[in-house]
DNA sequence: CGTCTCATGTGAAAAGGTTCACAAAAAAAT
DNA sequence: ATTTTTTTGTGAACCTTTTCACATGAGACG
């Protein structure tokens, strides 16, 4: 059997069938059909059937798919089934705001560690957090089994703190600096970038672009 | 002559070309090859010429792109050769975050004003900016002319939100709150989530995924 | 129990996006 | 002045993703 890969858009889409999932939850549904699904974040009932296809049979025909196993199902193939150990470099502005917010270890993304360079942040307590030299990063990142990494540094300074963090050991980055980092192919980067978004409404505004959306 | 729909990775990957052309403009280049500013952004080079070519061309054959004359060029196609005004919703964790980031002003988005409905909050000056009361709204604006609104309340108030400032007659929204906001056809909405990318990091890990060229 | 309705799962078709490959044009070299 | 080199701009080919359309299976109902 060959392990097709899936792309980036299914990827995405999970999370937001996981999202919607969780409202559909709370709102006590057994079932949920692929229309409603596909209405509930603006697709369509195809896309997200094949979607799920990708990964297995998980309705039943007539009734639709089962609300709270098709959430742990798709739960795990995200891999949030578990807890996950980040760290966060760069306790600034955005830094802060991303460390204040409980919806990430809800979702198993836990921020154990804080690394800045400025003296007068290392060692206070941020958030119940000992804020770290970002000097002590290796060892520290090693004794607290951190997988993941959040970059929230000034661009100026991010690649050579991933350089850093790439030599830890770490395998996935998530990225806040305006810049293009360099890692190696089995690391996996992902970027945040703000401005593309801003830049992309002003661009639909002045071209009157014409909304891409599925027509349900 | 007809407008043939430009595609949003089009637009995204615009966005990186002004990056490096910035840097390439601060390295003193005069001009670069489609090859170079490929290689700064992780893309091909035929990519980047097929996305110049949509919009005019730009180059000299043999020589390639002037770099002052083409970010120009690129910043009147993206729209952001002007100032747009904006106003931010929720002066919270990431609400702080993005009145506080200077790069957006530099890049023509000037957050003119900041709306709350925490009474300790309204009427307090915030990095030069007075918070105004949410309730004053479609008033406020309407005088100060503001163009995009940027979303950083909890998502239980979000709709609620977002109703009312498509009502006071805003056309572009950046919304941060994770939830689908339903917008009328003409009004142009982005979505960020972190949330998403943190998962999709999830899922390469425990999926060992296959890399791609990043798309964005 | 048979029929009816609903909704999944999935090949096939269509649409959309990326890469190829090359003619054309300009610059550089001889 | 002519040849060689470089690099753009772009149709065509290729590849990926989305949408279509329908057979199939499960529950509902008389
Ligand atoms: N603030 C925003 O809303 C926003 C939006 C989009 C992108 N960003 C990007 O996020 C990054 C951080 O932005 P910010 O506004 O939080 O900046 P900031 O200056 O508030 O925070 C940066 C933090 O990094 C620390 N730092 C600097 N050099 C360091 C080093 N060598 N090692 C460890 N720590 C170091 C600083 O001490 C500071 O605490 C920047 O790259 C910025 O472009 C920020
Ligand atoms: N903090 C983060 O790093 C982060 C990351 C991703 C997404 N988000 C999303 O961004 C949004 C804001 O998050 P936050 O962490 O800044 O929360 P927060 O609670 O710190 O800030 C929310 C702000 O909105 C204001 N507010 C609440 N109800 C309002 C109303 N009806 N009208 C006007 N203002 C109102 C509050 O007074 C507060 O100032 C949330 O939807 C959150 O899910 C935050």
């Amino acid at each position: 059997m060959t392990k097709k890969r899936i792309s980036e858009s299914t990827i995405h889409r999970l999370s937001l069938y996981l999202r919607a999932l969780s409202v559909l939850e709370k709102e006590s549904h057994e079932t949920v059909s692929s229309k409603e699904l596909a209405k509930r974040e603006k697709l369509t009932p195809a896309q997200v059937r094949k979607d799920l296809s990708f990964f297995g049979s998980f309705g039943t025909r007539g009734l639709g798919y089962p609300v709270s196993d098709l959430k742990k199902q798709i739960a795990s193939i995200l891999g949030i089934d578990r807890l996950w150990k980040v760290a966060l470099f760069g306790v600034g502005n955005i830094g802060s705001a991303l460390v204040s917010y409980k919806e990430f270890s809800r979702q198993g993304f836990q921020i154990i560690k804080l690394f800045d360079n400025d003296q007068r942040k290392i060692g206070s307590n941020h958030k119940g957090i000992i804020i770290s030299d970002i000097k002590d990063m290796e060892k520290e990142l090693q004794e607290a089994q951190i997988e993941i990494a959040v970059i929230a540094v000034p661009a100026t300074v991010a690649q050579y703190i991933v350089d850093d963090v790439v030599k830890a050991g770490i395998k996935a980055i998530l990225n806040f600096a305006p810049i293009n980092l360099k890692v190696p192919q089995d690391v996996y980067l992902r970027n945040e970038n703000m401005s593309m978004e801003l830049e992309y409404l002003s661009f639909a505004l002045v071209n009157n672009h014409s909304q891409k959306r599925p027509k349900i």
